[in-house]
DNA sequence: CGTCGAGTTGATTGTTTTCAACTTTGGTGG
DNA sequence: CCACCAAAGTTGAAAACAATCAACTCGACG
């Protein structure tokens, strides 16, 4: 099964299409393409036909208010597939976070193979799985309930153990977690004075208490 | 393709089984099963190998946290089909809101036909859609916005023009929107204040400017 | 007609936002 | 290498919004 040459596909900045054999078992030949901090990767109303593996960086899944407030709906990091949908039109727009590669495949090609279908419907199911307890958060919990969910969340994301770097800026993390970069600086400080997490800059985190943390999610 | 009979399936409380022609094309051998006022339909961590579809009534979708704070995630009305998830264990318990009819149908025998089990995924995709719009309503927007863009969505969907019943208590409402139930009725009271709504007794509602109020949503 | 659950309204509190000033960080060029 | 600058982050004070607590009203049903 080969990529069709494509005005997409010839347009990507990469060279050489490599075969990706994704940990969930998607097998994917695609190219690689790099994306700059802030760079759009694909826009709201767009097609949905191409699929992404994040290499390296991280992505921002963005949705705009009409008088410019911003909510973000989800964080992919290295490993994550994202922009698997069955809607035609992209209902939000991605943005790399930072200097981002990823691998770019279009569905159709994988789409043909029940199996791998099987498997980008896991994707999407994961997906909508990420969404509501979303709504959970942002329906019912606490500032703080909220960075420490979220925290914990990214750390296991991250592999790192319990010491990482945020992928993101303060605003990013406000405008996911549905507060304000002020309120989402507070409440670090709080947690911080709790001897729960140790700030080193502000984007290097250590949670100290990974047990109280999780306690205050509930 | 014919309904295995089953612990579950005879245990239904219906009588005849029946071919039921979904207006998507998800056509269902299912069992009509009748739940009382705030029966529960299927609970948190239960199989998810059937699912639904309201003939009348309502249904709704909660989550718990641990202290007994209570999200709604969704709502489901007549001629929806709810419970299809990729997922092994149900994420949410589905309450009957009022005394409901749903047709139960076993995933298992629909997704054998590709066809079929294509459909299936498009209420899924459906799913997601309503939940990412639900992230943002609660992420970024303010009470009024939040109940003028409910009721806006309930109208469409309930199809009756702008007068309605609505099918749930203002705690439901609270608890889907993120509010207080107090919180809920004064901003009905203020959204007829202003002339948008028109209350006759706590459930009939009437919708008077769906123009000003759609705007409210932005 | 009385009771109970649901809903409304009022007063007050508390959390988060807003507005503003200040500090830190990271990058760039002298 | 350091100084400077802009962007990002923090902190403080005040305001706004929704939550909480409490009393009251409405409506359905016996």
């Amino acid at each position: 099964m080969q990529t069709q040459p494509s005005a997409l596909a010839q347009a990507l900045d990469s060279s050489v299409a490599r075969s990706l054999d994704m940990d969930d078992g998607l097998r994917v030949i695609g190219f690689t393409k790099s994306f700059s901090k802030d760079q759009q990767i694909f826009c709201e109303g767009s097609s949905t036909d191409f699929i992404y593996r994040i290499v390296s960086g991280a992505v921002r899944s963005v949705r705009l208010l009409a008088d410019g407030r911003r909510q973000v709906a989800d964080f992919y990091l290295p490993g994550d597939v994202f922009g698997v949908e069955l809607d035609v039109e992209r209902l939000a727009t991605a943005e790399a976070i930072s200097e981002t590669v990823v691998v770019v495949a279009r569905r159709s090609n994988l789409a043909v193979d029940p199996d791998q279908s099987h498997r980008l419907w896991r994707h999407a199911s994961r997906e909508l799985r990420r969404c509501r307890d979303h709504v959970l958060t942002l329906g019912r919990r606490s500032a703080s309930e909220r960075l420490a969910n979220f925290l914990i969340g990214l750390a296991k994301r991250l592999e790192r153990g319990d010491a990482f770097d945020l992928p993101m800026t303060r605003q990013d993390i406000a405008d996911y977690l549905g507060l304000t970069i002020e309120t989402v600086s507070r409440t670090m400080t709080q947690l911080q004075g709790q001897g729960l997490i140790e700030l080193d800059g502000c984007r290097h985190i250590r949670l100290r208490r990974p047990a109280a943390l999780a306690d205050l999610c509930e």
